[in-house]
DNA sequence: ACAATGTCTATAAAATCTATAGACTTTATC
DNA sequence: GATAAAGTCTATAGATTTTATAGACATTGT
């Protein structure tokens, strides 16, 4: 029924899209978090990310600009430049990385807490509250989650 | 950034991927619960489901087969056919009829529980433990809420 | 100066989602 | 048993979105 489909030869991804995160937002994930280990020494090169995080360079360009207008992440250009966070790894939320990317956590509009808009036609209310259950309960997550934390999760499994 | 798109002019919708609803997962609950509602009576006519709850029939033909196939609703055809619940609406799961629709609740392959698949390359598993945390969370709102407790909130709703 | 690096915009390529067409099957009713 | 009213099925058209790349430009260190 659902495929897996390999977009460069890297990354597999289901076909279907509720609930799913998009290449894009994982990639943007797995930048920031490549940032967040690097933090505090000298900017990283785009080339290093994309090697490091296995990420198509040249996308991976446009993510970076993308992530670096939502204030996640600054640059320094010419020889010796890269990226490197804006904050602190403790001041950046997951939920901040995914929604700069992918835009709303809501699974629909009108539950959108960051993108609210009314329904364009008397929505059946009673799956209202389920979907904005869901979306809370997404928000919660990846609102409460830091990369300060995931960089530490992370050297916790590679440790073992 | 976002735009609202007028599909057939009815429902709009981000043009975002992640953590989003399809349009088709969203009609699907739609349908079961306007089957939900007439649940004991005679058999609905796709035509009424599509009238009632605003969703293009053709459209409509083809979710209602596919939720036929999961078990989720029963049909009856020729003159006075139509469709109806295989079970009652306390025995069937949001999350049933979304994964009917659109695969998986999770956000990646790699933490799926019902499509579970290995990660092509090293995940980074400070992140895996974040996307698992959020597919946990969802599946718990939608594999928790039956349509029996969508229809009263539904009432309840209309009553006020 | 020049090499290394980020910036920007357009667009190509692919995948996915939404929706419809149209021929076929089944059932109730007269 | 003829006919009309339904559901069934498969293919495919149309639209949108996502993914990815190209290539010219701007900036900085040495």
């Amino acid at each position: 029924m659902w495929y897996n489909v390999y977009r460069h030869d890297r990354l597999s991804r289901h076909c279907v899209t509720s609930m799913k995160l998009s290449t894009k937002g994982e990639y943007a994930a797995r930048a920031v978090l490549e940032l967040s280990l690097n933090y505090g020494q000298r900017p990283v090169k785009i080339r290093e990310i994309a090697e490091r995080q296995d990420i198509p360079q040249k996308y991976l360009e446009t993510i970076l600009l993308t992530l670096q207008r939502a204030g996640v992440v600054r640059s320094k250009r010419g020889a010796r430049g890269g990226y490197y966070l804006a904050r602190p790894p403790e001041d950046i939320l997951v939920g901040e990385v995914i929604r700069a990317m992918d835009g709303p956590l809501a699974p629909i509009g009108c539950v959108s807490v960051t993108a609210h808009e009314l329904c364009p036609r008397e929505m059946s209310c009673g799956l209202k509250l389920v979907w904005r259950e869901a979306r809370d309960a997404v928000a919660n997550i990846l609102d409460n989650t830091t990369f300060a934390e995931v960089c530490q999760k992370e050297r916790e499994a590679k440790g073992e």
